[in-house]
DNA sequence: CCGGATAGAGACAACGTTGTCAACGACGAG
DNA sequence: CTCGTCGTTGACAACGTTGTCTCTATCCGG
């Protein structure tokens, strides 16, 4: 075969011996910088163009010291479309500062996360931006002080002061009940996930603001936790719908579970209403009635990265929370009809 | 503030004076090679974590010519579902080799992705996983020449010989055309992406396939192409609809495609039937009966990284072919009540 | 025609790490 | 007591690039 095994890369001394120069007039040439005479610079794209030169990026910004234009990106699991569409968005605004993204998942184990974030460090990349897993990051602060940025998403940090960007999750769920309670329901069965986690534990606090509001008790029989999949969000429903004096409705603390309510409520034909957290693609094509808080996935990944590309270029403000609105949204195939 | 300005990392050197040995010695420690009194290793180590040192993985792979431990996936779109899953398969393969993977959209843009490959050979990557936008990728031919290890997902590469791993499109199409058929129908409406794009044209050949076999001749009215969004499917599902002698049943070249025609079926109250290229996730949940042609994305890019893996620990046998088998799907969500 | 300014080019060292090889003391065999 | 061996340790150079400085030739004003 013509497989001429393994050629060695050409480097800035094989250009320079080509093209007769020396090898700092070819990292002149391939930095742009002035003062190289045009016939030499031709000369040395001839030559880098020849021999199929590319400048070695570890190389260089170990000489020089200058950013790795490369950020790091942590997140639970890049299956999941919320965190796929954040991943999108953060490359993109990357790509504007011609910069790659490593995404990594932590897949929500706060030891892994730990190394991963080490990883990273030794990597060099110019900056991270984290969806914390583990409840503790004061792990990060001897990094922070030699200089690592780090941006925290969807939750915020413990343990160290850092930009975070997250959404209204308490103000989300509030208005949704309130919404609820304007419509007449004074039962509301409430599916959510363990309060370990900063999301589940804001949006059942905001729950729990708007009965509190409206005088209504908080009963403990209409409220399950630990949720994390459908087919338990499905079960938790079928229970609260089976027992005395059931919910007329049902708010669910994230899309997995909305959508175990829905397969649950669509299966028994009942008319509670639903109200979810979070927005998903098809909702607009689910069997049955239903109204999402919706907050805009992408403008999360996007207010991350920016607060994180002004960091990187040398901002040393005081710390922000960046706080995502969330809106209600009628959703169901019911609407396309009329 | 207590803001002690950017301290600098310590270095090998650094941590050898703390320890009061040489840089030898740590860089033995740090790599674990033998031949170090456990002693003196002790007083490394502890000098190490005390400075919070962590060894600069660029200047350790530049020095020692080993991989990099990166590779890199160019896909179109990360936000997609399809390549979000692929994306994060890919990672998990990688990180079961200790490998980061930076992921890089190119827009079905043939220029970008061109750019972005050559940008990740300037990163020295291990090796790429590629979804090609262009039909041409023989400017890739240097770059393999000098180590550069490729795989071709979804899509065979054009203009140099390489793995790739791509679904089996023209059979799935034609099983599926094929059950239609066996069902009775005779005028099938087939909406499907430009038949430039690789997967099109073969889903569009399955398609052919299976009339001619069947005898029916290929009508052009009851064939639409270009076909990239949901809402334009919808319309060209319309437009057959209310054209003379319509079609009893459709198929529909991708996930997109199919969604359309769901919300315009949905909306018709049409018992058209419906055949759609790709699962999806709420498929189980659309309000209408559908069959989709599934294939097991997960394992789609399971088996890229794993060809690449084997490439890259020093496979050089001659490039294979992969590929994934189809199946046919019941979906829809009247599947729930019975 | 001279002195100093200026532009172009190269020599050299350094970024942080590790491969190579030499140096050292301790040890056992002869 | 001597020699070779083994186990440790360090000195040095090199990976590919670039910052700093020096050197040379050219140009200008006087």
């Amino acid at each position: 075969m013509d497989k001429q095994d393994r050629r060695r890369r050409p480097t800035i001394s094989d250009v320079a011996a080509a093209a007769g120069v020396s090898p700092k007039t070819v990292s002149r040439v391939i930095n742009n910088e002035p003062g190289v005479r045009a016939e030499l610079a031709d000369q040395v794209l001839a030559a880098i163009s020849k021999l199929g030169f590319r400048r070695n990026t570890m190389a260089s910004s170990l000489r020089s010291g200058r950013q790795t234009a490369t950020i790091g990106l942590i997140i639970e699991d890049l299956a999941n479309p919320f965190y796929s569409t954040i991943a999108a968005t953060v490359a993109n605004v990357a790509r504007a500062h011609d910069t790659h993204l490593i995404t990594v998942s932590s897949e929500e184990d706060p030891d892994l996360e730990q190394r991963q974030f080490l990883q990273l460090c030794q990597r060099r990349v110019d900056g991270m931006i984290i969806v914390p897993a583990g409840s503790d990051h004061s792990y990060t602060r001897s990094e922070v002080e030699m200089g690592m940025r780090m941006v925290f998403l969807d939750r915020p940090p413990s343990g160290i002061l850092a930009d975070s960007v997250v959404i209204d999750n308490a103000a989300g769920a509030r208005s949704g009940i309130m919404s609820l309670l304007e419509d007449g329901h004074r039962r509301i069965g409430v599916v959510i996930d363990s309060p370990v986690i900063y999301t589940a534990r804001e949006r059942l606090a905001g729950v729990r603001s708007a009965l509190a509001e409206a005088g209504i008790p908080y009963d403990d029989a209409l409220v399950k936790v630990g949720v994390t999949n459908p087919e338990e969000a499905a079960h938790a429903i079928a229970t609260m719908l089976d027992g005395v004096d059931p919910p007329t409705a049902f708010f669910t603390g994230n899309n997995r579970s909305t959508i175990g309510a829905i397969q649950e409520l669509y299966r028994r034909d009942s008319d509670a209403a639903l109200l979810g957290f979070d927005d998903f693609e098809l909702a607009t094509l689910m069997p049955r009635p239903l109204t999402v808080i919706a907050y805009d996935v992408q403008e999360l990944g996007r207010a991350a990265a920016r607060r994180l590309f002004e960091r990187i270029g040398g901002d040393t403000s005081w710390p922000s929370e960046t706080v995502i609105p969330t809106h209600l949204v009628q959703r169901g195939v019911q609407l396309l009809k009329s």
